[in-house]
DNA sequence: ACCTGAACACCGTTCAAGT
DNA sequence: ACCTGAACACCGTTCAAGT
């Protein structure tokens, strides 16, 4: 009786559940970036979206999962900035990354916290430094002896994730950043 | 009636007290250290002490005063285990300082994440900056420009801060301290 | 496939009541 | 002062039931 079934393509409804799975990730992340994860609540999240609570679990396994979501966002979000901003010196470019995950640096928090309990943002944390260490290396200037350049990098890296999680003042953050350009400049062939 | 009441000193029951807090706190000290903040119910640190979960609320205000009162237990550790060490080369200081913390790696993810909402573990947190600040400026070599010192003994204690919150292999975290360690030889009069 | 109402298990905290 | 039994409010998650 029903001879739809061949017009109706299987992923008919692929388009509507990723708009509702983008409306579910927006609400979180204004709220997980506004309040924080722990202190936000489901539901709020499916409050502000529109559902009931166990509503969110239809397209996300956990929390945890709908942490991931956001986080994948946000660093997508901040990979399209960054192109202009890599053609500016060293010391500039850390100085604007600092500000910019400065903006979601509670969320920075509550990934190192929970990559002891959760496999999933473990993998996703190591991934966030191998990118910014990916971008480091590109930015480095000259031929760096490699033994001390892996080093410079973690400690730029690391460096940038202490401002960051640390609400350090725009002064202090710049002379920072100033004196890790500096000293791979020192490093370098002078 | 009663006449002992001139005989009993009002803090007679100071020292059983002291005693009760003490344990109190090593049963959520271990756990924490073990499992984690969060997922140590007050539950399990009041059976650990042989107690009731409320009996914890007549010493503590809540858990964030009971992590506190841990921090500062594991604090003194340190500090006194440091003794003997402010002897030893600036980059050997560091290994040590990274392999001490380390163990306690989870509670310091845990007083980042809730500095946002707890004061009291925010002021903790600053206290405890201010006082491995200190130490490295006692041990930095030489007569620094005071613009680049303190620039550097950020960039040393957010290295050191980053080498104990990711797992990282002692062979790396070795090469890190020397390279920062090495830093400040250049930057002294060489 | 998609969503809900109702419930479950757990947890931090409180409070009236005991000694 | 010190401790408990019982309860409260909240929260992540599940599940049977609807469409």
């Amino acid at each position: 009786m029903s001879v739809k079934i061949a017009a109706m393509p299987s992923n008919r409804r692929a388009q509507p559940q990723a708009e509702k799975r983008a409306e579910l990730i927006s609400a979180a992340r204004d709220l997980f970036v506004q309040d924080g994860y722990d202190p936000t609540p489901m539901n709020r999240i499916a409050q502000k979206a529109g559902v009931t609570p166990n509503t969110i679990y239809w397209y996300f396994k956990d929390k945890d999962e709908l942490l991931l979501a956001v986080l994948d966002a946000l660093l997508q979000e901040d990979m399209a900035a960054y192109d202009p901003v890599s053609q500016w010196p060293l010391a500039d470019q850390m100085v604007w990354l600092v500000g910019r995950l400065r903006q979601t640096s509670t969320l920075m928090a509550t990934v190192h916290s929970r990559i002891r309990v959760s496999p999933a943002l473990n993998e996703w944390h190591d991934r966030f430094h191998a990118l910014v260490e990916a971008l480091l290396l590109a930015q480095l200037p000259g031929p760096l002896p490699p033994a001390s350049r892996d080093a410079e990098i973690r400690i730029i890296c690391f460096a940038i994730e202490g401002l960051v999680s640390h609400q350090i003042d725009p002064v202090t953050t710049r002379q920072t950043c100033e004196a890790l350009a500096a000293r791979c400049l020192v490093l370098a062939g002078r």
